[in-house]
DNA sequence: AGTGGCCGTGACAACGTTGTCACAATCATT
DNA sequence: AATGATTGTGACAACGTTGTCACGGCCACT
């Protein structure tokens, strides 16, 4: 591999003076400069990383240690945001992932090999909002965590904020005219869902209408982010069949959306026509897919990567939990029927 | 930062000792091998990879160039397969993402950065099944192109078995009886497609249905990985108004299963039951939230990247295109009506 | 007892880079 | 014209590790 030192025999200079046209150092005579701009391409060289490393004691990589990030599909833009800011600052991602069978000492091995990198910083992303025990180590050098808290380590950590996300998609319905809204409540384990739940008695009580009036119903049980079962059918039957059935449903994830599409299809119903739907998360797979288009609170996963990489890199990251705002996707559900 | 001079001086012995036992050397002193492995646990000594690097001449990082892979949900399981096999293989990996809107001189940058990184392999992986082209300086080390095939390099590629898959998926149904099975087909310009309408074909023959007797619909029209439409409405509006309605429908992708499984629903069908369908992909955001559950073709995403990570590692890649089988997700969807 | 081999250990150089210091040449100042 | 500052350059050490070589001590042979 060609080195430095191959540069400057071939520039007819000093090594030193290739390391500081590399390195941009201005006081170098500029046609000095030009020769040896001109022998590192002719010569195809390329610094290395693990000399620079040593010497300047700084890798300027960021270690990723994704907690299954990529196993729940969209999670992984989380993996993209912050790949995407650590380039705009001239940093590499050194991802490890850690699957859903792995132990604590997996995650302690993965963190370990991280540091023999050198990693400058480190982040840890969960695939859905929860709460993780993470390896105390992780306090020796600049961390974050995203998508998930901690209550045994002081990590700064950024989450989706469910609460207004829920209010915001609440008043869309609000503002369409709806008074008889229902909610199909995600899964009662998952953290989210009290705060969603909350949200919506938010915006209900902004609005004038008591929060106890508005049927909230748990549509989906099981493990979070393992097998779940859905409730929809049945959570259906029993809205419609009330004294004052409800206009409009906002349903707690884009999979109970997908369940309600089909309950409603089966009764000749339309979304966004008969039945004002507004969802949570913007599963593409789903969300994509779906007519009419599906409306529903995306998930800040993109920014919430972009967000973490860049407050680990400014070193500014505020302590404790972050929420960061869902984006609004408007599709024609949530329409007044 | 401890270094293996610290613990050398620690254990009370010379720094090259030190590195023996780090590297496991046998002609060690137990008792000496054991002051030391004491004094680095003692210190929390981590090795330098950098050093390491710098000496030995190879990283031990694996470089994942990855062609939006993050962008499209599912495809992310070969991110991970190719991470679980490089952890078992003892190499870390090193994440570069390209965005859609990124040019080639960005895919050429992010080659260059993983070249300083001095990366022993790398992997080029695809956010879906289709052609690229590649850098090629990709040929100065080992490289391997996953979920996608290149016609001006001759790197060794890893592909799904499109094919063979449509092929298994007709059997299914040939096998649960049915005679008169319609095809709706994905995208015309995805490279899945004409392979999966011969593996249609190939299983219509070895039954002796005589192919072009069987309709074959496209329901998908756009951009793939893009913005795409589906014609599922008017596709099953021709099918079921036709002379022998067909009592099968494979479904060209589980996006055309989820249209499908809402039309149905409308007319009053029942998936499973009044007709049978089948699936590709096994996009787990539509296929586990589908009642009754999907028969679906998964993608062999994770077995691609273990597959790749390891013929990489092992340097025994075969030349040319590889050809992955799919496996089979059994449902309820496929049964006999 | 003398010879050769093995075992445990250490001295030293080298990997490719950057920081520190020094030096010569040029320029601006008194 | 002498002095000081600046500019361009190079010599050298150092970062943490591993490879090469060598050395002393012990054992098993002749």
């Amino acid at each position: 591999m060609v080195s430095i030192k191959d540069v400057a025999r071939h520039a007819e200079t000093s090594f030193k003076t290739v390391s500081r046209v590399i390195n941009g150092d201005q006081r170098v005579n500029p046609a000095t400069r030009e020769r040896v701009s001109e022998a590192i391409r002719a010569l195809g060289y390329r610094p290395h990383s693990g000399a620079r490393m040593m010497r300047s004691n700084q890798s300027r990589i960021i270690g990723f240690l994704s907690d299954r990030v990529t196993t729940q599909p969209h999670s992984g833009d989380i993996l993209r945001g912050a790949q995407q800011m650590a380039d705009a600052h001239g940093r590499l991602l050194m991802l490890f992932n850690i699957d859903a069978d792995a132990g604590d000492d997996h995650r302690r091995r993965a963190f370990e090999l991280l540091m023999e990198q050198r990693v400058d910083g480190l982040l840890y992303a969960c695939d859905y909002h929860r709460e993780v025990t993470l390896p105390l180590e992780m306090q020796q050098l600049p961390s974050l965590l995203v998508n998930g808290f901690s209550t045994t380590t002081a990590l700064p950590a950024l989450v989706p904020d469910e609460r207004l996300a829920a209010q915001q998609a609440t008043r869309l319905l609000l503002a369409e005219g709806h008074r008889h809204i229902a909610f199909l409540a995600p899964n009662p384990r998952s953290v989210a869902t009290p705060l969603r739940v909350t949200g919506f008695h938010d915006a209900l009580l902004e609005a004038g209408i008591e929060p106890s009036s508005m049927p909230v119903i748990t549509a989906c049980v099981g493990t979070p982010g393992g097998e779940e079962e859905y409730l929809v059918e049945s959570a259906m039957a029993q809205l419609m069949t009330a004294e004052t059935p409800p206009t409009a449903i906002l349903c707690g994830q884009d999979r109970i959306a997908l369940q309600l599409y089909l309950v409603l299809a089966r009764r000749g119903l339309g979304p966004g026509r008969d039945l004002a739907v507004v969802s949570f998360d913007d599963q593409q797979p789903i969300s994509g897919a779906l007519t009419p288009s599906l409306t529903t609170m995306a998930l800040p996963h993109l920014e919430m990567g972009r967000q973490a990489m860049k407050l680990l890199l400014d070193g500014n990251a505020p302590s404790g939990t972050t929420s960061i705002p869902f984006s609004t996707v408007l599709g024609q559900s949530h329409r007044h029927g």
